[in-house]
DNA sequence: ACCGTACTACGATGCCTATCGTACGAGTCG
DNA sequence: CGACTCGTACGATAGGCATCGTAGTACGGT
């Protein structure tokens, strides 16, 4: 089979008006989560939460995970055993047009700089 | 007079090749930062602490500024007994091209939707 | 039914931080 | 000098948060 259904466990999501810029910008400015943010931004699609090789234990990745998705930076849905994740795009090009794009931009040129 | 002379109290700022992304985020994330962020942004020059009117006590608003400082986002200096704040773009727009306005841009969106 | 994988829940810990109040220093003006 | 304004320093407090470990749940495959 090549993908699960969705579960009936559902996670709660804000609403696009609910996101909070704040939020956000909270949300990115820690590492371990820009790093997550910025690796689903390149891999159009979803990614399941234990294809991340975080530098924490797993409770601290749920952790993460649960920060980015309150926020409304990212969308979480379980398919199967795996907790799969999509960054809000649509969402936030909407309600922040060109805010993503800057700041992911922002975050490579970082990373090259070294970082 | 017009403008006292800079005092010789200087004030701690990183370079710009140490100011970092999360450092910058985080400061923006917080409510009264950003709000003094968006002031000074649409005042096109600098702005004495006191010319903000902030609900919070003056030590919190030394607090805020300080932050600021420190992550990059504003330069501080002494002027006679004022503390002149102005942001630094150039600095901004030369590590992260197109992040300040588009930050800027977003919390007016917000602001006008109602926050 | 059983096992393994994926993720969660909960409690603990230590650090960071937003806030306040009071007391103080630096500068200007009379 | 003296009074006043602007901002700081320091301590306290309360809440938030990044991290861990352990124990547990949900699902899929055998």
């Amino acid at each position: 089979m090549t993908s699960p259904a969705v579960s009936s466990r559902d996670l709660p999501h804000p609403v696009r008006d609910e996101i909070r810029l704040e939020g956000v910008l909270h949300a990115l400015s820690d590492p371990m989560r820009l790093r997550i943010v910025r690796e689903l931004a390149t891999a159009s699609g979803e990614l399941s939460c234990s294809h991340f090789d975080l530098p924490v234990t797993k409770s601290t990745t749920t952790h993460h995970f649960r920060v980015l998705r309150e926020s409304g930076v990212i969308r979480q849905v379980y398919r199967g055993t795996a907790k799969m994740n999509g960054l809000r795009r649509d969402d936030l090009d909407g309600l922040f047009p060109g805010l993503l794009d800057a700041l992911l931009d922002a975050a490579g040129r970082q990373a090259v700089r070294g970082g």
